[in-house]
RNA sequence: GGCCCCGUCGUCUAGCGGCCUAGGACUCUGGCUUCUCAAGUCAGCUACGAGGGUUCGAAUCCCUUCGGGGCUACCA
């Protein structure tokens, strides 16, 4: 089968008079990780780029590993990301069921013609057999793969093995010769058949396998283009001869794009060794989905003109596989935060708060009454180019809510000196004397007094009132947190510090 | 081992034969600003894996080599 540049060409230039159809058909063995996400989100921005389709099919035929929760995590966290589909689970569409599990009468009837045609056949090795030739095959320094021992087995050897109450596996004819290919993203890309196989389309148990429904799939459902990532590079010369076995025309076969890896720090495939690989992670951490979306999204792509920071509208204006680069990434996540800091920053008040409010919640900082809701949406101007992730937000904030309020304790020490006494002691009698409680009239009594008049540094005096009204040398600025906090408890607090 | 993919600053990248004494971002270092922390701003450090070609000219094209990764399942 030679797929050159001609073919490309035929099939290229068939697929401009269709419709774009990107599928994303991760199989939830676990939840979605870094890497599946920047797969499902090129998928998805290369659909909208093109005003196509994008699809999501749940690739549940290894029935060991997937589970309903699983799947569910997948469709929720695709959903909370933004990456909506407009065929699949929950939407449905004209090429359903979206579950592979639901669709094993298609792959039963494929497998059968496949048989009829002579394409497929019965193997009845066993498990222990093909394992013990294969390490022969490695001690013979020979390519290790089925032998083809069960290629042309006589009516006798049938009978005789069925008699042996063997269960038999189907299994896909490798004919000679090589698969070429034009990925998308690397060029060509040749395979000779030497190195590929045959391989199995259905278990002993009847049920299919991967690479079965994966091709079974594709075709059926109309898809055109194939965005995956590059460790299924190998198996595309099965995939193109299951599409060979269906009799499918040329130009109706998809366009292959094997996306890089997505890489750890210690630059092996990412895994929960080397980082934090679940989005929920993530999304428990307070990373906005723009700003994963955005971070994942230049790994591996560059919008060019050196710009980093799209909106997700502006990433599917701009997204084209051909700018899609061949090289791995490296995951790193301070560029995420950095990434995040920004979006953060970028959210209006309104957005910020619904943001907010269920990290300040969840840390029992607040429980959500209408006066705790005004008084975070008060604050939140004063911390938003603070923070990187939303979970720092309860620590932020928590001082204008806490009940039993005591200084943090690595911090007392500093205003128990009489220094820090003899600046507190003034600032409180300063601000006792305040008939209006602001940030303007609380900043100008204490520089009046402390700055001018006692003739301290801002950092010094300042600092002193900031950990004895906040708690800490790190908070929110001075001023406007106590006018938060309100002049009642900022002297209450300032009154106790004297106290400690 | 075999097959396949990949190789620009520490990291992500721009670059697609002359615009490159290689640009941007993150990180790091130093300065400014400053009530802490941030944010902002200025500056600095650091890269075309190596060796051969092709060419008037190569990060850009070719070859070799080295290095990294993937696959090699009745996983996907």
């Amino acid at each position: 089968m030679q797929l050159k540049d001609s073919a490309n060409s035929r099939i290229r230039s068939a697929h401009m008079d269709k419709k774009v159809k990107v599928r994303f058909a991760p199989s939830p063995t676990g939840d979605l990780h870094v890497g599946n996400i920047r797969t499902a989100l090129f998928d998805w921005a290369y659909a909208r780029h093109t005003g196509g389709t994008f699809l999501f099919r749940i690739e549940d035929t290894d029935t060991t590993r997937v589970t309903d929760e699983y799947i569910q995590a997948a469709i929720d966290t695709l959903k909370w990301l933004g990456l909506t589909w407009d065929e699949g689970p929950e939407v449905g569409g004209d090429n359903g069921p979206y579950l592979q599990s639901q669709r094993l009468d298609i792959y039963a009837t494929w497998a059968q013609k496949f048989l009829d045609q002579k394409d497929a056949y019965y193997c009845y090795c066993t498990p222990v057999e093909l394992e013990a030739r294969r390490e022969a095959q490695r001690a013979a320094n020979v390519a290790p793969g089925y032998d083809g021992a069960c290629r042309d087995l006589t009516q006798e050897q049938i009978s005789d093995y069925k008699a042996q109450g063997r269960d038999a596996v189907v299994r896909m004819r490798m004919p000679d010769g090589s698969t070429t290919f034009v990925d998308q993203i690397r060029g060509e890309v040749s395979f000779d058949h030497k190195f590929v196989p045959d391989f199995v389309l259905v278990r002993g148990d009847g049920s299919p396998l991967y690479t079965l429904a994966v091709a079974v799939d594709d075709i059926l459902m109309k898809v055109t283009h194939i965005l995956r990532g590059e460790d299924l590079l190998s198996s595309t010369p099965r995939q193109i001869r299951v599409y060979q076995a269906m009799g499918i025309k040329l130009e109706d076969y998809p366009l292959f794009a094997h996306l890089p890896f997505v890489m750890g720090q210690d630059n092996t495939k990412l895994s929960k060794r080397n980082g934090e690989v679940s989005i929920a992670w993530y999304r428990e951490q307070g990373y906005l989905p723009e700003a994963i979306c955005n971070y994942l999204a230049l790994l591996g792509w560059s919008p060019g003109e050196d710009r980093e920071n799209v909106t997700m509208k502006e990433l599917c204006e701009l997204f084209t596989v051909e700018k899609v680069h061949s090289s791995p990434a490296r995951f790193d996540m301070k560029k995420l935060e950095a990434i995040n800091g920004d979006k953060i920053r970028a959210l209006t008040l309104d957005d910020f708060l619904a943001w907010s409010l269920p990290f300040l919640e969840k840390a029992g900082v607040i429980t959500g009454t209408q006066p705790e809701i005004d008084l975070v949406r008060s604050a939140l101007p004063i911390i938003q180019e603070r923070i990187v992730r939303l979970s720092e937000i309860p620590q932020m904030l928590k001082f204008l809510f806490v009940e039993n309020f005591e200084v943090d304790a690595d911090c007392i020490s500093k205003i128990t000196d009489d220094a820090s006494k003899a600046v507190l002691k003034r600032a409180l009698k300063e601000l006792e004397a305040l008939s209006q409680w602001n940030h303007d009239s609380i900043e100008g009594a204490l520089r009046s007094s402390l700055i001018e008049e006692l003739g301290l540094k801002p950092r010094v005096a300042f600092g002193s009132v900031r950990i004895a009204t906040t708690g800490s040398t790190i908070s929110p600025p001075l001023f406007e947190s106590m006018e938060l906090l309100g002049k009642e408890a900022s002297l209450a607090r300032i009154t106790a510090a004297l106290a400690l």
